[in-house]
DNA sequence: CGTATCACCTTAACCTGCTTTTATATGTTT
DNA sequence: AAACATATAAAAGCAGGTTAAGGTGATACG
């Protein structure tokens, strides 16, 4: 009988384990250099790539609850990287958008992050650093 | 001149969000079912796996700062899943062992996360699957 | 030896994210 | 107009993560 492949059980907490420790590295980092967290960070790359958005749809991009949404954004809108307005078409959204600091410090995130990301990419090689693009894609935005 | 590849930046976001979503479905799912969570879950199987662990093995094995550890074990010795008691050989160490309970409930999570594993995996597909779970067996535990 | 240093763990304080519940305002539909 | 749905906020409570600081046992070495 066939020893059962590791897989069959620990993907989840492979990926929690792997995410924990590239988190760690890229926060430290961040923090360091641009003063903001990763998850900070994807906001304001979010909103430097896309323009203003509606907090719902952050919340759908990044895969996190209102309440959630509402912390992050406020932490972000406190430290001045972010403002919030009420939408002009639709009463009930809140749209927030970049200051001039949140851009600057997007920038700077953008950088520190392509570093580590080039450092990543030349471990893993390339091959694999694109398959795990491709699935990490279809587990972040599928369904 | 070639658009940059999405992956020279967003590995680290990628990750981040697909384990949030990951994460989240698996949890809800061992609440419900064996009343863990998933890091409770992957101290239960690492100790069924391989016996009584010292704090400092489990920090290293899920990639946790010793803080972390000992909140998570101190809960789960509430919840009666482990027992800590005081290494004889070093006594800076304290050795986590399972109870009954912790070994049962060790088993009821690991047939709600082999279930899991097994619709994950036909949603990726076998080649994915293992690539998958080869970069981040890489990414957990290498350096 | 004795003392300096290291290793293992804990505590404290804080941050982030999740869930649930409650509330408010606005849109939409009938 | 009333009823229902949508978008967000706020608050409470929990899980789990971080850093900083400290206690105590083990070890090494002058």
């Amino acid at each position: 009988m066939a020893r059962a492949r590791a897989v069959d059980r620990r993907l989840f907490l492979l990926l929690e384990i792997a995410a924990r420790r590239m988190n760690r590295e890229a926060d430290a980092r961040l923090k360091k250099t641009a003063g903001v967290t990763t998850a900070q960070a994807a906001v304001l790359f979010l909103l430097a790539r896309r323009g203003e958005r509606r907090m719902s749809d952050i919340g759908e991009t990044l895969s996190l609850n209102p309440p959630a949404v509402t912390g992050l954004v406020n932490r972000m809108e406190a430290l001045g990287l972010v403002v919030k307005t009420a939408s002009r078409t639709d009463k009930r959204s809140a749209v927030v958008s970049l200051t001039e600091k949140g851009r600057a410090m997007g920038d700077a995130a953008d950088h520190v992050l392509r570093d580590l990301n080039l450092a990543l990419e030349a471990r893993l090689g390339t091959e694999d650093s694109n398959m795990l693009h491709r699935v990490l894609t279809r587990l972040a935005t599928e369904n």
